[in-house]
Parts: structure tokens; sequence; C-alpha cells
DNA sequence: TAGAGGATGGAATTCGTATTCCGAACCCAG
DNA sequence: CTGGGTTCGGAATACGAATTCCATCCTCTA
């Protein structure tokens, strides 16, 4: 039933097919009467375009491919995915735009990725979140002048475009809260070493301590995995110190439960005795004992920025500035 | 750059640009020395296919929609989602198809999005979830033989594809669970009132009830909107009454730790006192004291069995049975 | 050796839309 | 009444790949 085309819309209303792309265009030049009996026409039967011929003739798809370079499965939890695809697809969606969604099942599979999108010109544009640092891909997309728009920081080149959180600003801000609390010996706890994203709220963090005149002290940072254990062990590790920290800024909200957790078993009062902060503000934080003060990060406000800037790259619009950060803002709660 | 097709190839190689189709096509007709020197300029030239045009030669898109019904902010934090994706993603992948998500912004937005997807042709299928109970799309959709296949129960069609949790299973199995502890009267907290899945669960409690004999007491269901004070202001009524229950069956995690806390509150001791069993095992539960024993839906097994289903409608293998119920299973844990 | 039959690759067409190009009709001024 | 300019719609073509159809050439047999 849905084999109907311009040319049976044409022969309905005894025009040419090229009048009814007109018509369906907005072309000024047709006659109003035509016009209508055009429209009359495509409303009775309830033609619309095929997307596919209309992407082969304009070289254009309208679908946004978003790409994760990690399995699937690895995903399935996580809050940070949904919250970024809802918001992509909203403002995506407001510009006539599609989100097509894949992930590198396997190694091999982001570069088979990378061609099946790319190469295939299945999808207009690209945003990528969770980069490597050095990536092959993304030197090839830029050789390429394929649009495409990061998520996360990306150092080494400075022409491409890209959207991120203000992780340095944030620590900074998070670790100046607790210092106008009063806290005096603030730790750190630091999630995956070697990832832009604990370096740089390391920064903010010893940024914030130095400006008040405190000295970093390196005794003071300690790094777990990201999961509750490897809260309670950087925890136990601080709190074996000859001078327990007041006060600790975590990595994440999983970091800094467990290590709320671990001091709770010390007998230690939260916030008392110690001030803990998270980063992410998940919606763990008001169930757990007490609610966890918490860094939000402002994914939707991300994802719009990344999703508008790459349509504008699409489109040809200048995108001025190529990076940009997002602030993002405390939210109190009880542990802080 | 890529502005390279099969007729560059063909002028390349010197063959005509069907040879070069043939030999892409793995067409056994066309002769070893030819395949040779074609597949070595198609290698050189890193050419790929373009998907646009197949897609409108072979009048499909490889493409696969997932709507949700819902305002794409509304699933911002839904760890539902997430999970779902990801598994269509792994799963689409394997054959060779991709993933188009789209939400609806408006009411309004759920029609619009219907045709778009639908009617031109974008993608080959979809996979609707979070239906209304009597959703036109639906009728629409059958009526045109539009392959899709739905996540969650429908009821007034039998011929659709569907695949659900097993809802009435896995309440009536929690519910036995805690009768084969011992508890004597056991509460149960519904979601959302109206909603297939709030009386599925509802339907299996009963049933496990009965089947030991025990009358149903419709004193020991409250409902709450599925959240925190939800749960804590159904807890309060049931508390209320002159025999308080012994253990609790709640729609989901959130319902049941707003219970929980709330029981708490009273002074009650879980599990000693009650017991109290949630639905949907989200990150929470680990989080949350004590731990929430809940019931796990397998959500990879949901997606990966729809998203099978939709690829064999499309390709037009027969689907046998058309409702498919995946089982659930409880994840014990200290609240029961 | 001629004719049948098979193998093989090229020309042409198709998918549905957008667009360019051009001819026809019409208007007004000279 | 005719020529130049304008308006408008239809024929034709392009987008890139797949496929049908057909011409050619080769081979084998009678």
């Amino acid at each position: 039933m849905a084999e109907i085309g311009q040319k049976e819309i044409a022969r309905l209303a005894r025009v040419s097919q090229a009048t009814v792309s007109r018509v369906l265009n907005n072309d000024p030049q047709v006659n109003e009467e035509l016009r209508q009996r055009v429209l009359a026409v495509v409303d009775a039967l309830g033609y619309v375009p095929d997307a596919r011929a209309q992407s082969l003739r304009a070289q254009r798809t309208r679908l946004l491919g978003f790409v994760v370079h990690r399995a699937p499965t690895a995903l399935a939890h996580d809050p940070f995915f949904s919250a970024l695809i809802a918001s992509i697809i909203d403002q995506a969606g407001r510009q006539g735009y599609h989100l097509c969604v894949d992930a590198a099942r396997t190694v091999k599979g982001q570069r088979a990725i990378y061609e099946e999108l790319l190469r295939t010109r299945r999808v207009d544009g690209l945003i990528l979140v969770e980069s490597e640092t050095r990536d092959e891909r993304i030197a090839r997309l830029t050789a390429q002048g394929f649009p495409f728009v990061l998520i996360g920081r990306y150092e080494p080149e400075d022409a491409i475009c890209t959207v991120d959180n203000d992780n340095i600003g944030a620590a900074r801000m998070a670790t100046e809260y607790l210092l106008r609390q009063g806290r005096q010996r603030i730790a750190y706890i630091g999630g995956p070493a070697g990832l832009t994203v604990t370096r740089d709220r390391l920064h903010g963090y010893r940024a914030a301590l130095e400006s008040h005149g405190i000295a970093y002290d390196p005794h003071l940072v300690a790094f777990g995995a990201s999961s509750e254990q490897g809260g309670a062990r950087a925890m136990e590790e601080l709190l074996s110190l000859s001078m327990r920290p007041d006060a600790v800024l975590a990595f994440d909200d999983v970091l800094a439960i467990g290590a709320m957790r671990q001091a709770q078993r010390h007998g230690l009062r939260i916030p008392d005795d110690v001030a803990v902060v998270g980063f992410n503000d998940t919606p763990l934080c008001s169930f757990v004992e007490p609610a966890l003060t918490s860094v939000a990060i402002d994914i939707p406000m991300l994802a719009r920025a990344a999703t508008q800037r790459l349509i504008d790259l699409i489109e040809g619009r200048p995108v001025e500035p190529r990076r940009l950060i997002v602030p993002a803002r405390l939210v109190p709660r009880e542990s802080a």
C-alpha cells in the first residue's frame, strides 16, 4: 500500500511529477490552484516522501551517529549513557534529525563501525564519547573533513569540535565548598589513573587548595577502581594516616559511597567527623545514609550543545568556539 | 574524497559498473581473473558501497527503529532504558543492522514520529516499548503489515509479536519465597494503577497466596506513585493496620526502599520484623541498608529476543510463538 | 564446418526524489 | 500586430548500486 510515489500523485492530480516535488518543497513559482490540487491528493493518500530516495538525491540522511567506544553490555546500567542519548534525541529531533546509536563490540569492531557509518555515508555526522586521548579514528575523521563532535576532552588537536564538562572548575568548586565549611585536611580519591577526567579533577582540587594557601599533600590523594570496594580501600588508606582527613572529595558517587561506608565502619560520623562529596549526582545520592552531596554534571546541556554543534557543522554553519566547557553545579545534601 | 563509486572502480579496473557490483555481491558467474582485478582496485581505493543508494535500490535500510512513547527527558536516568538499548544494539549489530532511537517529545509528536519512521520507510521495522494498552498506532502498523515487535504486554490483539517479562510468575515466585521463609502476612505495594504490569504482579502475588491456602486480603494491598515518598506513604498505611504485615513485596525498588525506610522510622528491623522485596534489581539495591532483595528482570534477554524476532519478521522468516515470556529471577540480599 | 548452447560482460533500466533546462503561454509596450 | 520579457509546468537527468536483458564470444558436437 505504501508503494505510492510522486509519480502516482502526479497522475491523480494531472500534473507532472516535478510539480508535485515543487509543491512539496514550497517552490514559490507554482500556481496556487495547482498547489491546492496537488496537496489535496497528497493529503488524501497520506503521501510522505521516501526518506531513502531523499537521502540518495540530497546526499544526506538526516541521521546523526552516536558511537560509544565500549562494548554495549558495558554501558547497560550507565546512567550517563541514557541521559546523554535522551537529550541528544531531543535536540536532534527538533531539527528534523534522527539518532543512530552504535557501540563497538570488540576492539576490531571499532574499525568496522567507523567504516560502516562513515564510508557508507549512512550518517551525516558523528558524536563520539569516551574517546581515547590518542585516537586514530579522530585523525582520519579530521582528514576526511567528516563532521563530528567529541564529548569529553581531547588534547592532541585543537581544531576539532569538543564539548566537555568543566571538570577542573567543578572539582575546584567542590573543594572550595569544603574549605568554606572550615575543613582543614581535604583528601581526594581519584578514579582510574590515566584518564584525563581523573587528572582534571585532581587539578581543580589542587588549585583550590593552593589558592587558599594550603599546601598540596600527596599523602591525601588516593586512587581506586570505580566501585564501592575501591572507595573503601582508598578510604582505609587515608584513615591510616597519622592525621586523618576531615573531608573527602571523590571522583564519583560510587567511590564516595564506598569511602563513606568505610569511615562509618571506623565509627566516624558523616559529616561531623568526615565530610564526603561525590561526583555525577547519580540517583544513588538520595538513597544512601546520609544523603550524598555531589557535583552534578549538566548532561542535558552537554548533549544539546554537542548535537547543535554537530548539526551546525553538517549544515555548514560556523561553529565558534571549537571547544565548549559546560559548567557543573554542586548539589548539597547531608554528607557535607 | 569519498565521491568514488562503482563507476570509478569500473573505469580503473577496465570493466563495466555491473561487473563491479557482481564482484561485490559474490555473483558466481564472474571470471576469477576479473574478480581479482576488481577487488584489487576496490581495496586500493578503500571503496565501500553507499548505504543510501543501497537502501533505495534494495528498498530496505538495515535500520531498526526503537521508539519510546515518552518524552526523552523522562527517560534520562532510567536504567531500564540504557540496558535495553545496549542489548538491542548488540544483537542488531551481529546481523548487520543499526539502531535508530526515537522518543515522542509530545503527545502530538508520537503521531509525527510514527509518520516519520514508518511512512518515510526510514527504518525496516520497529521495536516499541511502554505502549498503552489501547494504542491506535499498533492497529495501523498491523494493518500496514509493517514489521514491529512490542516489549511489554499488549492485550487486544493476539497476532502481534510480543516479548514480555514474566511479571505474574516473578511476583508469584517472590511471594512464595517469602512464604517459604515463614512469613504470614505478606503485603503488596503496587505502582501506578491501571498499568498492566501493576496488575500482573498483583495477580502473581495473589496466586501464590491462594495456592498456599492463604486468603487474599485487600487491606494488605496499597498503591503508590513510583517514588520514595510513595513507598513511604503506602507503608505507613500498611503499618496502621491492626495486624501489621511481616513482609512486603513492592512493585519496584524505589517503592521498596521508601517502604523500608518508613518501617525503620517506626523502629522496625529489616528483615527481622518486616521483610522487603523489590522489583527490577536496580543498582540501588546494593547501596541501601540493608541491601534490598529484588526480582531481576532479564533485560538483555528481553532485548535480544525482541531484536531477533524483529529481524526475522523483516527478513520474512516465521516467528513462533508470537508471544514470548521471559522468566525473571530473584536476587536474594539482606532485606528478605 | 556449421549450428546449438553456454558463458560472460556490458548497456540500459530501476528505485523515488530534486533539480535543471527548455518550450509554451501570456503580458505589455512599441 | 509583433517582439521581448516573464511566468509556469513538463521532460529529462542525476544520485549510486543492483539487476535484467542482450550481444558477443567461445566451445562442443553432429
